[in-house]
RNA sequence: GCCCCCAUCGUCUAGUGGCCUAGGAUGUCUGGUUCUCAGCCAGAAGACAGGGGUUCGACUCCCCUUGGGGGUACCA
């Protein structure tokens, strides 16, 4: 245990917004192993390109892994873009030995490069060019703008992977020199990885699929600057069900947009009109529209939602964010996630965190490319949320609705969020309970009504249902035992009388009390809502419907 | 295009040459339960991509084909 406690793994997300939950992954299998091996997990941010990256994202991305509780060990964050007085000097001392050296050509040169080369069909390689010292003396007294390359050794490639297997990397003839170090300044992500793992102490690197022949260039740097190389384990790359490709934050903006055409070609409706209703301009959603590179942000998504009739719930989670939002259990998607590449052994899949940190192994790490199973997802929250205590639900739900501040229910008290989550039992995610209960916090006559389910419940069959509600009216105004009972069994009497099922009352009643034909069950709503409430709203759809 | 990775039920996976009549989960279907939605209970159907080898014997090893994915940046 000695040799192997002294293991360390690192999560080194780059800040664009919300954590995905391949990302997520990642992390998980890194913390789990150091977790496991009882060593040591770091967090390291990679925001050495400067145009992409913003405090808020880091903000984001730090309180999506404390939702998870994925833990790391260091105390301070490690910012890449503040390490710029360590990476330089290594990078002149690569210059100085002739390991690296100062490239010229401008973004627009090789764009040209690389074009000819499509053009003539060949694969296009970077080739370092001759210059004579009398122009190298110029662009340096000129100061003339450069990025540095690393001399990559012309020679084949190759390293063991701990998921992939053994000899693992490229021939001689794909190795050309990258850049370490960009115009602005700044490393690029394959130095400072590099360095940063070396610095840090990481011996293993778990990472995505896509990093793979990346590794062989990391490798080659670690060998220049004498660095120890790290066990590298590259993890498959978790697919979107519906497109098959790497799950990404636009499949979101994606549904959005193919809605949007539908909508508009099925209500021949316009651009302009969107665009009105919703407040953005036409020309961006114009272009929004035909460009699939363009995507809305998070303020734009919600007002195009509205006007093309898209729920919340009708996009795909993608970000751990979304899975909160959407009321699931953090400790959930963990189980879930780690089964998506991970065999812990038997036939068991319903882990606690305990159980994961316990049978973790990289040997049972996958190959293969997973999709993503929301529906099995789903299942293991539903049975988390039916098995869990009533305190670890309350505070699930608390959090969800912490994530959705526009929910009515915010304002309710831990007993009453207690008896919605007692009521709804069977719920498969918190939001659930939200949506089919919130119009208990809503006022008498603030709920809209489903037309569809006035007509179908209240008004079909000579309006036979709000003939039950004048009845339930009467019954319900003098009942001396407000309760669920109580009222169940004064329902119950009356069926019995009036030769009426059930369901012939309770639907009434319920898109009386509701507005709609789902609720929780309708003898405790009507304990919950109170006597004046219930009293109340049937009164105001009489008052609606009856003529 | 080129390079790299991968390949068992719809999906996530177990399987390391005979324990496989291929196991589990999820989804699907059929019945049951219920005041709605959900849930719950009982059953069923459902896979080794194709072709060559190797072997007494291949889901398991090798090769080819096909299919899928990733990379091909002064993004990470």
């Amino acid at each position: 245990m000695s040799a192997s406690s002294s293991i360390v793994t690192r999560f080194a997300p780059s800040p664009t917004g919300y954590l995905h939950v391949g990302g997520a992954r990642t992390a998980l299998f890194n913390w789990l192993l150091a977790r496991h091996m009882g060593g040591k997990f770091l967090l390291r941010i990679e925001d050495t390109d400067v145009a992409r990256n913003s405090e808020d994202a880091v903000h984001k991305l730090v309180e999506n892994l404390q939702w998870l509780g994925l833990q790391w060990d260091n105390t301070e964050l490690i910012f890449q873009s503040k390490r710029q007085a360590i990476y330089n000097p290594l990078i002149d001392d690569l210059i100085a030995r002739g390991l690296a050296y100062k490239a010229y050509e401008t973004q627009q040169d090789l764009e040209q490069q690389r074009a000819v080369a499509e053009r003539a069909k060949r694969v296009f390689i970077y080739h370092r060019p001759q210059l004579t010292d009398e122009q190298i003396r110029q662009y340096e007294t000129e100061n003339r703008p450069h990025v540095v390359r690393f001399a990559m050794p012309v020679r084949d490639h190759s390293f063991d992977d701990a998921v992939l297997g053994l000899n693992q990397g490229v021939g001689a003839g794909q190795v050309q020199d990258f850049v370490i170090r960009k115009s602005d300044g700044m490393p690029t992500y394959h130095f400072a990885v590099v360095v940063d793992d070396a610095a840090m102490g990481v011996t293993h690197v778990l990472r995505g699929q896509e990093h793979l022949l990346n590794t062989v260039n990391h490798i080659a740097l670690q060998e220049a600057l004498g660095y120890p190389r790290p066990v590298y384990a590259h993890l498959s790359v978790i697919l979107n069900p519906e497109t098959g490709q790497k799950l990404s934050k636009r499949d979101r903006d994606r549904r959005i947009r193919q809605r949007t055409h539908e909508w508009l070609k099925s209500q021949k409706r316009s651009v302009a009109e969107i665009a009105s209703a919703s407040g953005l301009s036409p020309d961006r959603l114009t272009e929004w529209l035909k460009n699939d590179k363009i995507q809305l942000d998070l303020a734009e998504q919600p007002l195009v939602m509205r006007e093309v009739g898209l729920k919340e719930a009708d996009l795909p989670e993608i970000m751990v964010h979304d899975f909160r939002r959407a009321g699931y259990l953090p400790e959930v998607l963990l189980n879930f996630l780690a089964l998506l590449g991970w065999y812990p052994g038997g036939d068991r899949e319903r882990m606690t965190i305990g159980e994961m940190i316990e049978s973790f192994s990289l040997d049972n790490v996958g190959k293969a490319n997973a999709k993503f199973n929301r529906d099995k997802l789903l299942a293991f929250n539903t049975e988390a949320c039916a098995s869990a205590p009533a305190d670890r639900l309350l505070a699930g739900f608390k959090d969800c609705l912490h994530a959705n501040p526009a929910s009515p229910l915010n304002g309710a008290d831990d007993a009453a969020l207690r008896k919605l989550l007692e009521m709804k039992a069977g719920f498969r995610v918190l939001r659930e309970v939200e949506e089919k209960s919130r119009f208990l916090f809503l006022l008498d006559d603030q709920f809209t009504f489903d037309p569809a389910a006035v007509e179908k419940v209240l008004r079909k069959n000579g309006a036979e249902g709000l003939i039950v509600l004048r009845w339930l009216r009467d019954l319900l105004e003098p009942i001396a035992d407000w309760s669920a009972a109580a009222i169940e069994a004064s329902i119950a009497k009356l069926g019995n009388e009036k030769q009426l099922k059930l369901n012939a009352i309770a639907q009434p009643l319920r898109v009386a009390l509701s507005g709609g034909t789902v609720s929780p069950p309708i003898f405790q709503s009507v304990e919950f809502l109170g006597r004046t409430s219930t009293l109340a709203r049937i009164d105001r759809t009489l008052r609606e419907f009856a003529e």
